[in-house]
RNA sequence: CGGGGCGUAGCAUAAUGGUAGUGUACUCGGUUUGGGACCGAGCGGCCCGAGUUCGAUUCUCGGCGCCCCGACCA
């Protein structure tokens, strides 16, 4: 990625009216603001900004995954049916968000051989490692990927939280037994929470305790406390933990020692999930390993989901304000918006010109507003794409000898020397 | 999938059984310049199909699309 652009030749330019097909606040100010376009219900693309900001993103999930020992690879979209139906879940009646299609064949388009478009990949990876993993000395391996999965919801909802379409970061773990699954488990839930804690929403983001869906009974979600979520959480302030309404019973609330705790409920985001795998698809498709003794066992396997462009509307829903987004400096699409305010004063916009030549020198990140439009729509915009800091050149900041550093997020202003400014 | 709402210019909106107005954006000219300023000129539009009608953007039916609530969400 470049690490600056001219404002005057972005591609997209902000706009001041709401989109009237998006009720979400992440879908209004994200289109506004020139991130994210909408093809079809449920269905974007990333521009510029977008892109920039869903990379970074991207680049934290990878550093947190890559330090627990995550290998990165990428796998297909399109899917060999026979694996799935090895599991069962080729079947509509299992899985109803299949999108499949044909092969080519004859004079007929798609009269040939079914095929899926990836919605998850747990059946495809484990056949693939059955060719990589005899031996309890190839074991553990964790494999994950950035990937976009399609899934035909019934209904696309909330923006770019719930798609058609999405890119996922999904890993899955392979462990001999039981004990060494349960200490990745718990390692990926502590980089998960990292992942969270840079992306800025740690604060507001509970593990929780979850149902397994068909295929444990337990799982762990991380929700985001938002009222755009689509979940109902319980926290437990003591543990700093948290339980999905959908396993809230008496007796999960035994299993867990919280009786007589009292619980905050609050309306959430799931930003993540992690789910023990046991043996399900191992057994299914015989993925097994000789351990010391040359006995043959399955593998032990997880799976651990992020999707990173949920992840940023999260943030876009709980970090923006009335004026705009506010993106904390870890993801923002630039660290720097440099405003010049030249109103035609030659000697203003040289000085800019100079200083946005110094930091891109420096390989500072920045976004230069170098366009010829009035101040209030420069600060509208700026507001708008929620870029961390503010720099203003004007005749004001040229008479002081220093430039005018604005916080976004606070709105705080103080003044910065230019070698300071430079020093960063 | 059940229920509700809505499709008019790039975007946001108004009116109307006789082809459509406004704001914004865009183009040109001028005045402005620390929070989306102003004046003038210009470009640009009724989701698709069938029906009713002399005539449909408007009414009826069907389709498609979009939003919301619910169900669903490996």
């Amino acid at each position: 990625m470049t690490h600056t652009i001219r404002q005057s030749v972005l591609f997209t330019k902000t706009r001041k009216d709401t989109p009237k097909d998006e009720v979400s606040k992440n879908a209004q100010l994200l289109i506004r603001a020139g991130y994210i376009h909408k093809e079809m219900a449920g269905v974007y693309s990333l521009l510029p900004l977008g892109l920039r900001t869903f990379n970074n993103v991207v680049q934290v999930i990878r550093e947190e995954m890559d330090a627990i020992g995550g290998q990165e690879m990428i796998m297909t979209a399109l899917q060999d049916p026979e694996v799935w139906k090895t599991s069962g879940r080729w079947e509509d009646t299992a899985v109803d968000i299949w999108f499949k299609t044909h092969l080519h064949s004859g004079e007929q388009y798609h009269e040939g051989a079914e095929l899926g478009i990836a919605n998850t990949h747990e059946e495809p990876l484990t056949r693939m490692l059955k060719d990589h993993i005899s031996s309890y000395k190839d074991l553990p391996k964790f494999i994950y990927q950035f990937q976009t999965k399609f899934r035909n919801e019934t209904r696309a909802k909330s923006g770019i939280m719930r798609t058609r379409e999405f890119v996922m970061k999904d890993l899955y773990s392979f462990n001999t037994d039981e004990k060494s699954f349960r200490e990745f488990y718990e390692k990926c839930a502590e980089a998960y929470l990292r992942i969270f804690n840079r992306i800025g929403i740690g604060e507001k983001t509970y593990r929780t305790f979850a149902s397994g869906g068909s295929f444990s009974r337990f799982s762990d979600e991380f929700q985001t406390i938002s009222d755009a979520g689509e979940d109902m959480i319980y926290i437990n302030d003591t543990t700093g933990t948290a339980l999905n309404k959908e396993v809230n019973t008496t007796e999960v609330i035994k299993d867990l020692g919280w009786e007589g705790v009292s619980l905050r409920e609050e309306r959430a985001i799931e930003v993540g999930n992690i789910f023990p795998l046991g043996t399900r698809f191992s057994d299914a498709i015989g993925l097994t390993y000789k351990n010391e003794e040359g006995e043959e066992l399955p593998v032990v396997m997880g799976s651990y989901g992020i999707g990173p462009a949920r992840a940023m509307g999260t943030v876009a829903e709980v970090l923006s304000d009335e004026r705009g987004l506010v993106w904390p400096e870890e993801i923002a699409p630039f660290k720097y918006h440099l405003v010049v305010l030249d109103n035609g004063t030659e000697e203003v916009r040289k000085e800019a010109e100079r200083l946005f030549r110094e930091m891109e020198s420096r390989s500072m990140s920045v976004l230069f507003d170098d366009r010829d439009v009035r101040v209030g729509e420069k600060f509208a915009d700026s507001d708008l794409i929620g870029i961390p800091k503010r720099v203003i050149v004007s005749e004001k900041t040229l008479a002081a000898g220093e430039y005018e550093l604005v916080t976004r997020a606070t709105g705080a202003t103080t003044y910065i020397r230019e070698q300071e400014l430079l020093d960063n």
